[in-house]
DNA sequence: TTGATTTGGAAGTATTCATTTCCTAATTGA
DNA sequence: TCAATTAGGAAATGAATACTTCCAAATCAA
């Protein structure tokens, strides 16, 4: 019923909530981004949030809602890193060379182990929850753009050629980010992702 | 316990098995590939597989044993598949192009969402299941060694530029052969997938 | 035939899981 | 201070799930 507005304080009567909800879900994140949706039982996303069944069943409507509202927290978050990724760099072609390197650095070792919120719900549940699919494929999608604006921007800055079809090396650096979080489920170290990353890059013709 | 060797007529006594085992796990293959692991039911596997709960028992120890059954026939069929793909071709070069193209013919509409078992395994299973973590390692290991073979044969055979380093040109097409498989799932079609695919050939430096 | 063995499958079991109930505690508004 | 309201959490619940049992049917070896 209710979705546990983030962090902002609400008025009204009763007993005020005791617990961070985004702390919660970040706990929430590690327990679905590592299990999946199915693998994470109520009991064991309790544990990591240090609610009981009760409490957290009073701040989210059932098992899916906490998983939608984690997913939510997970894109800002992301979002986020994402634009620090790229704010340093200077011209298009290297905020795009940010971006994967980014992704890159996410993918191994530990952290690549614990693996992607997206690419998990990609995989596991968008085929049987409509919901899901579209707001898996809206937070693609949200990648796709950005990398086509970057490449847009390496061609007006010089920084990549122009001959470059924008569509298609947006489309193949996409799969290439998703394809980073699948192999580093798996276990790969940083130097190899780093390579991965700095060889899809050469798809990109530079003047 | 046992494990139902695939389609070989085994001797000895005692009823003989009615179904046949490798049908079963194609069945078993397409509610495991869209649904995951977990999200698949042994009511759901026993509808596809036309068995009754029983019946799967007395021919797999348990659930896990159907899916890691599944699993090595899937990666039977999916070599003999790749082997099609890029036999026909020439060069080294134009076999990689074979093997992402034949990627990205599975990766779109219908099929692509349908998913694939090596990358959903990798997904949602590999983190807390060693065994299941070797097996698509061993996967992965396998497509990425088959990368770096072709590619040594387009430098031999003049069809890649020898200044290729074929360890990172191998693990960049990994990532992108399983990315396609996380971007289909979400749903693209057959020309995104293609464009894609062609996009990704221009890391590879030609003469 | 007969006994041993195995399959097929209907019905059952034990357990796990998501979800609810119910009571206490903490807060707001009057 | 006192209703009204909401949160926290222990315990209960109902459903779903993986797995078993049991018996009839089918085969092999003698």
């Amino acid at each position: 019923m209710k979705i546990a507005e983030s962090s902002a304080g609400r008025r009204g009567p009763g007993r005020p909530r005791a617990f961070d909800v985004d702390a919660a879900l970040d706990a929430a994140l590690l327990v679905f981004r590592e299990r999946g949706y199915h693998g994470a039982s109520l009991a064991e996303l309790g544990e990591a949030m240090k609610l009981t069944p009760g409490s957290i069943y009073k701040a989210f409507a059932d098992k899916r809602a906490v998983f939608l509202a984690a997913f939510d927290r997970y894109k800002a978050v992301r979002d986020g890193q994402i634009r620090a990724a790229i704010a340093a760099e200077g011209s298009g072609f290297a905020k795009v060379r940010g971006l994967l390197r980014s992704y890159a650095d996410l993918s191994h070792d530990e952290e690549g182990r614990r693996g992607c919120l997206v690419t998990g719900s990609a995989v596991e549940i968008a085929a049987f929850d409509p919901q899901m699919a579209e707001k898996v494929a809206a937070a693609l999608a949200r990648i796709e753009t950005l990398l086509r604006e970057l490449i847009r921007e390496g061609v007006a800055d010089g920084s990549i050629d122009p001959t470059v079809d924008v569509d298609a090396a947006a489309a193949h650096l996409l799969c290439v980010l998703q394809g980073f979080r699948v192999v580093g489920k798996v276990g790969r170290d940083r130097s190899y992702m780093m390579a991965a990353a700095d060889q899809a890059l050469k798809a990109l013709p530079r003047p």
